[in-house]
DNA sequence: CGGGTTTGACCAGCGC
DNA sequence: GCGCTGGTCAAACCCG
C-alpha cells in the first residue's frame, strides 16, 4: 500500500502519553492515605513501593493499532516515548528536589514513587548510619516529600487530562472515518450504482478509504492518530446505530469475499436453511436490528460464528460436551450435516454444526451458535471467548446488513485473530443469521495449520495452562479462574453484552484484553490441534461425525 | 442402566 | 397451496 510508506516508521515516536494502564495506574490513584501517615511509616511505605518497582519490567507503553488492512506491515507496535516525557516532566522535579541525577531506571515504573523512593532511601540511610537528622532537615525533608506529592498529583492529572485528549481524538477519529466512508460510499454508488461485490473491489474499496483517511488525518493533524481498530466505525456510528447513507446499498456484499474456494460449499453449508437460493429479501431480514434486550437476546441465539480449519480430524475440540441430537444431508454438499448441543449444563442453548466443506473435505466447518449459560473449563473457555466475541462484535454494532457489507472483512478478521495476518473472516449478510466466519484455512503454508505450530504466534503458553487445568479438573470444578473471569466470559449470559456503547469501543475492549488474546490463542491452537489433541475433550472417545459421515449413503 | 448416537418424522419458513 | 429445505424431536438402538 503506497499510503503506509510513509507512516511505517516505527521509529516515528508520538510524544503523547497514551494508554493509561499499568504504567501510571500502577501507583494508586487515590493517595490520600498518605496525606495522613506519620513520616516514618510513610517512608517504609515508599521503601517496599520501591522493592515491589523494582520488580517490575521496563514499561516500554505499546498498544496494537491497526495501521492497514492489507499487508504484513499491517498491525504494528507503536512506542511511547514515555521516557522522554516522563524524563522532562521529571526533570523539573529533581530541580526542585535535590537535583539528583536522574537516568531512565530512575523511572521504572512510575517516576513520582522513584523520585520519592530516592530520598527515602536516603533518609533511610541516615537512619542507618546513626546519624540523626536535626528538626530542620525533618522539616527540609517534609517540605520536599510535600512538593514531590505535589508533582506527583500533577503529573496525575495531566495523565488523566492526556487519556481523555487521546478519548477525544479517538471519537474525532471515528466520526469522521463514519462521514468519509458515507461520502465514499455515496459516491461509489453514484458512479457505479450496478458494481457487484467482487473480492478485491472490496478490498481496494476498503484500502482506498483507509488510505484517504490516512490521508487526511496526517493532513489535519500532522502526525498520524492510532487507528485502534476505527474500521469499525463503518459499522457503527457513534451512537452505536449505522450511518443512515449506508442503508440500501446493494451489491456491497462481503459475503463471498473472503476467497473462492470452496466459497459456494461453505455458504451452502452455513446458511442453514438455504437461504443462498434466497433474493434480497434475505438480507432485508436481517435488516434493523433494534436494541432492545429482548431482540437482543434472541439475536444472540441467532448470531452464529463459523471456523473454518483444515484438519483430518472429524471434530475441532472446543472442551466443550456436546450431544449430537440430529444429522441432515445438507442440500449442495454430499457430506452431512451434524447437529450438537452443549450438554455442560442442563439448558445451555448453545449448539453447534459440524459440516465437511463441499468441495475439500480437509477443511471442517463449525457452527457455533448462541452463548454458554454456565461456568467453562479453561479449555472450552478459549473458544467459546472466540466465538462469543465475534458474535458480540458482529452484533454490538447493531449493524445492518448494508452495513455489515461495509465492514471490511479482512479488519474483523484481525481483530478476532489479531496473530494471524491471513486469517479471513467473512460476514454473511445473506445468511438469514448473521455469520462472522473465521476463516482459518487461508494461510501461507497451510501445512501449518494441519500440525499445531512449534510456537503459536500468541502466547501458546496460555493454551497449556489452560489444558493443564482442564486436565487436573476433569470437569470436576467448572469454575472459571478469577484472572480468566469475566472477560473471558464475554458474551455468556452472565454478562450483558455491551450493546450500549459504539462498536469500535466494543472491539477495542475486546482486542485490548489480554486474556481475550489469550484465549483466542488458546482456541485457535486448540482448534488446529484438532480433535487429535485433547483426549479429555468431548467427542474424542465418540463415534466421530466424520466416520459417521461416511457411513451415511453419499446424495448422487 | 445411563448416556450418547441414529434416524425417521415433524415443524416452520420460504419460494414458486 | 405445495414443495423444498433447515432445524429439531424422540423413539429405538448402541455401548461401556
Amino acid at each position: 500500500m503506497a499510503t503506509g510508506s510513509g507512516l511505517s516508521n516505527n521509529s516515528d515516536r508520538i510524544g503523547l502519553f497514551l494508554h493509561q494502564p499499568t504504567v501510571i495506574d500502577s501507583f494508586p490513584a487515590d493517595d490520600s492515605h498518605r496525606h495522613h501517615r506519620p513520616p516514618k511509616l510513610k517512608l517504609e511505605l515508599m521503601k517496599a513501593a520501591t522493592n515491589a518497582a523494582a520488580m517490575t519490567p521496563v514499561p516500554t507503553i505499546q498498544f496494537p493499532i491497526n495501521l492497514h488492512d492489507q499487508g504484513s506491515d499491517d498491525k504494528r507496535m507503536v512506542e511511547m516515548d514515555f521516557f522522554a516525557h516522563k524524563k522532562h516532566e521529571a526533570s523539573n522535579v529533581s530541580n526542585v528536589a535535590d537535583k539528583k541525577d536522574l537516568t531512565e531506571s530512575d523511572f521504572h515504573v512510575n517516576t513520582g514513587l522513584h523520585l520519592l523512593t530516592a530520598h527515602s532511601q536516603s533518609d533511610q540511610s541516615m537512619v542507618d548510619d546513626g546519624i540523626s537528622p536535626n528538626s530542620e532537615d525533618k522539616r527540609a525533608k517534609s517540605n520536599e516529600l510535600a512538593v514531590l506529592q505535589t508533582e506527583l498529583e500533577r503529573m496525575n492529572a495531566e495523565n488523566k487530562r492526556l487519556r481523555d485528549m487521546l478519548h477525544q481524538i479517538t471519537t474525532n477519529y471515528n466520526s469522521l472515518h463514519v462521514h468519509l466512508v458515507t461520502l465514499i460510499q455515496q459516491q461509489r454508488q453514484q458512479h457505479h450504482p450496478d458494481l457487484k461485490s467482487d473480492d478485491n473491489e472490496e478490498q481496494d474499496h476498503s484500502n482506498t478509504i483507509d488510505e484517504k483517511l490516512e490521508d487526511n488525518t496526517k493532513k489535519h493533524t500532522g502526525r498520524r492518530v492510532p487507528r485502534q481498530f476505527m474500521d469499525l466505525g463503518l459499522a457503527a456510528s457513534a451512537d452505536g446505530h449505522s450511518p443512515p447513507s449506508s442503508e440500501g446499498s446493494p451489491g456491497n456484499n462481503v459475503e463471498g469475499s473472503a476467497k473462492e474456494s470452496c466459497d459456494r460449499g461453505r455458504d451452502e453449508s452455513l446458511d442453514n436453511d438455504g437461504s443462498n437460493q434466497g433474493g434480497p429479501n434475505k438480507v432485508a431480514r436481517l435488516s434493523p436490528m433494534t436494541i432492545d434486550d429482548e431482540s437482543t437476546e434472541a439475536t444472540m441465539r441467532k448470531a452464529r460464528v463459523s471456523v473454518r480449519a483444515r484438519s483430518e480430524a472429524p471434530m475441532i475440540s472446543d472442551g466443550c460436551q456436546w450431544r449430537k441430537y440430529g444429522q441432515k444431508m445438507a442440500k449442495g454438499n454430499p457430506c452431512p450435516r451434524a447437529y450438537y448441543r452443549c450438554t455442560m449444563a442442563a439448558g445451555c442453548p448453545v449448539r453447534k454444526q459440524v459440516q465437511r466443506c463441499a468441495e475439500d473435505r480437509t477443511i471442517l466447518v463449525t457452527t457455533y451458535e448462541g452463548n454458554h449459560n454456565h461456568p467453562l473449563p479453561p479449555a472450552a473457555m478459549a473458544m467459546a471467548s472466540t466465538t462469543s466475541s465475534a458474535a458480540q462484535m458482529l452484533l454490538s454494532g447493531s449493524m445492518p446488513s448494508a452495513d455489515a457489507q461495509l465492514m471490511n472483512p479482512n479488519f474483523l478478521a484481525r481483530s478476532l485473530l489479531p496473530c494471524s495476518s491471513s486469517t479471513v473472516a467473512t460476514i454473511s449478510a445473506s445468511s438469514p443469521f448473521p455469520t462472522v466466519t473465521l476463516d482459518l484455512t487461508q494461510t501461507p503454508n497451510p501445512l501449518n495449520l494441519q500440525r499445531p505450530p512449534p510456537q503459536f504466534p500468541l502466547m501458546p503458553h496460555i493454551f497449556s495452562q489452560q489444558h493443564s487445568l482442564y486436565n487436573q479438573s476433569k470437569f470436576s470444578g467448572l469454575h472459571v479462574p478469577n484472572d480468566m473471569g469475566p472477560n473471558t466470559q464475554l458474551g455468556h449470559q452472565a454478562q450483558p453484552p455491551p450493546l450500549q456503547g459504539t462498536l469500535a469501543d466494543t472491539v477495542h475492549a475486546l482486542t485490548t484484553d489480554p486474556t481475550f488474546t489469550a484465549a483466542l490463542a488458546a482456541a485457535i491452537t486448540s482448534l488446529i490441534a484438532g480433535g487429535e489433541s485433547d483426549p479429555n475433550s468431548a467427542g474424542a472417545n465418540q463415534p466421530q461425525p466424520w466416520q459417521q459421515m461416511h457411513q451415511q449413503p453419499q446424495q448422487p
